[in-house]
RNA sequence: GCCCUCGUAGUUCAAUGGAUAGAACAGAAGCCUUCUAAGCUUCGGAUAGAGGUUCGAUUCCUCUCGAGGGUACCA
């Protein structure tokens, strides 16, 4: 059990035990929150609820903070985890934790090796993590790369957190949609409405492939063709330079071939979901709290994006998932309301999460250049792994959460990415390993850890232990942005303890204890980095 | 117009309603005869503005200003 839980039983039974003795009202027992002090003078772990129930308890917080003190300080387990438990005014709790206590987790870290950190939240659940799902009209731009590392990390801490997941890439393929006509307009020279060099090679390279000279295909059979070579080329470069495996690559035109469709607008039918007006069949999402409702299949008889939508998301349960989630660009937030209405039309309730990150915006001389990959106008992806290398791009975008509107200047990019704070955590990693080579005659094991008790080893253990409430917060908020600052202040603690206490000394006892948490070290720093995809250097 | 995000240090970003708002880069000053100085130590520097709710607001609510996105029988 995590240690944050365990503080919270602790924290519900002393509450209880107060009211039968009548010390505290009978009341409902809120959430009790365990958060990490700002202040490492205020504890290792902290609780607000004395503050919270004081109009329940009529009684002052630090008056109520006081009297659960007591009761804690009285059990028996809490005298083993704790050295101290204090209240302190306005009327937090807090909980320091004991040496004996981090020198037994630093044995179960480095027994669990890169198992540490696993949990069993998700046991038994099936979820399925969309991303990236770039139109196949063009290479990836700067502006997926945030989807696509997002993704990447969110569906290894799920993973870390016992959930069975899978995923997926949606190609919008469809021969009957606009873009893909367009598309294919674009490769027959017809029209402008997709630029870019890349284009004017595509009808050189369908020849080779499909033995097909655009001039005699349909600019939806061209745009088609197009796209195919396009989405090799797109999943080519996902899995060998961001080094993302996706399980699923699902073609939209597929949902058409198997008639997925009809379906769909034959259940709407049924459920009185659909009407015609002026010619046109409209959903009824109104129903669902959309703004309005929308056109699925136009008047001339082709259907809208909308109603492969939500054949594609049908489909998705129908395979099973107890959750889906859908990473989407700010440009489909609109669709949100629209896309849960149809999957709640369609009975699947709300198993579906959208998440939506924010645009990032192109600064070049400081000025916002406007990204069109119809005007091809863009920075790829590519280009910038080429340039910063792939553990500095991944670094750089899990960094943001998914509400910031990122300014991305290339050339800022390349400056800073020598200085980017990944090197400092790969940087720890990379002193670890050299340390462990040089004491190679010494094997680290858990022996003598209980010689750790300076202040710099015991706050490296903190750190250490902080992994496991990281992956599994994670999990459940999907703020992935915490990994990368949970690394940094690990790296941090670590080159605090290396500059304080030499490992390798003349005191073979202590070295070899030192040598166990360093080596407890490297095991959270892999993990950490393992999870957000990036490298853990041996050198440097 | 309406809807969704966002506005924090010179810059790029953090901060489940909590205690003295944190980092990194940039700037100033120090630290290598000892396990990797891609490191460590110190200093200066910020919540767009105005109200409100709360014991307590960067966080919640209202308005103003500013930025991005969306508002199609385009995707």
């Amino acid at each position: 059990m995590m240690i944050k839980d365990q503080i919270e039983k602790l924290v519900k039974k002393a509450i209880q035990s107060a009211q039968r003795k009548k010390e505290l009202p009978k009341f409902e027992i809120p959430e009790i929150v365990i958060e990490y002090p700002r202040e490492k003078a205020f504890g290792d772990y902290s609780t607000n609820i004395a503050m919270q129930l004081v109009k329940k308890a009529k009684k002052s917080p630090l008056g109520i903070a006081n009297l659960l003190v007591t009761k804690l300080v009285s059990y028996k387990v809490t005298k083993e985890l704790f050295d101290k438990v204090e209240a302190v005014k306005p009327g937090f709790i807090n909980f320091v934790l004991s040496p004996k206590f981090l020198v037994e987790q630093t044995k179960e870290i480095i027994k669990q090796e890169e198992k540490f950190g696993k949990s069993k939240i998700g046991k038994g659940k099936k979820v399925q993590v969309e991303f990236i799902s770039a139109n196949p009209t063009g290479p990836l731009t700067i502006g997926n790369g945030r989807g696509a590392f997002f993704g990447d990390t969110l569906t290894s801490v799920l993973e870390k957190s016992g959930y069975k997941v899978e995923r997926e890439f949606y190609w919008n393929d469809a021969k009957a949609s606009t873009q893909i006509r367009q598309l294919g307009e674009s490769v027959k020279g017809l029209a402008q409405v997709y630029g870019g060099d890349y284009i004017k090679e595509l009808p050189k390279k369908i020849k080779k492939k499909y033995k097909k000279d655009v001039k005699s295909l349909s600019a939806e059979e061209a745009g088609f063709y197009a796209a195919k070579i396009i989405e090799k080329e797109v999943e080519d470069f996902i899995k060998k330079k961001l080094k993302i495996k996706f399980d699923v690559w699902f073609s939209e035109q597929s949902l058409y071939d198997k008639n997925k469709i009809d379906k769909v607008i034959a259940v709407l039918k049924r459920k009185k979901l659909a009407y015609y007006k002026e010619g046109a069949l409209w959903f009824k999402s109104t129903k669902f709290k959309d703004d309005k409702d929308r056109v699925i299949v136009r008047s001339d008889g082709t259907p809208t994006y909308c109603l492969p939508d939500m054949a594609y998301h049908k489909d998705k349960f129908e395979r099973g998932f107890d959750k889906v989630i859908d990473i989407w660009g700010a440009d489909h937030a609109g669709d949100v309301k629209r896309v849960l209405g149809g999957i709640e039309a369609l009975g699947y309730g709300n198993k579906l999460k959208i998440l939506i990150h924010q645009m990032v915006r192109l600064i070049k001389g400081g000025k916002e250049v406007r990204m069109s990959k119809r005007a091809g106008i863009y920075v790829t992806l590519e280009e910038l792994v080429d340039e910063v290398g792939l553990d500095v791009a991944r670094f750089f975008f899990l960094m943001n959460s998914l509400d910031t509107h990122m300014d991305f200047d290339l050339d800022l990019a390349k400056e800073r990415s020598e200085k980017n704070p990944v090197f400092y955590v790969q940087y720890a990693h990379a002193r670890i390993s050299s340390i462990l080579r040089k004491a190679k005659s010494l094997k680290p094991q858990a022996k003598n850890l209980e010689l750790l008790n300076h202040q710099a080893e015991l706050n490296l253990i903190r750190q250490l232990i902080k992994f496991p409430e990281i992956i599994e917060d994670t999990a459940r908020d999907y703020e992935v942005h915490r990994l990368p600052y949970y690394a940094m202040q690990l790296a941090t603690t670590f080159h605090d303890f290396y500059e304080k206490c030499r490992v390798i000394s003349d005191d073979k006892e202590l070295s070899q204890a030192r040598l166990a948490l360093v080596n407890a070290t490297k095991i959270v720093l892999e993990n950490v980095l393992g999870v957000m995809g990036i490298s853990a250097p041996e050198r440097m």
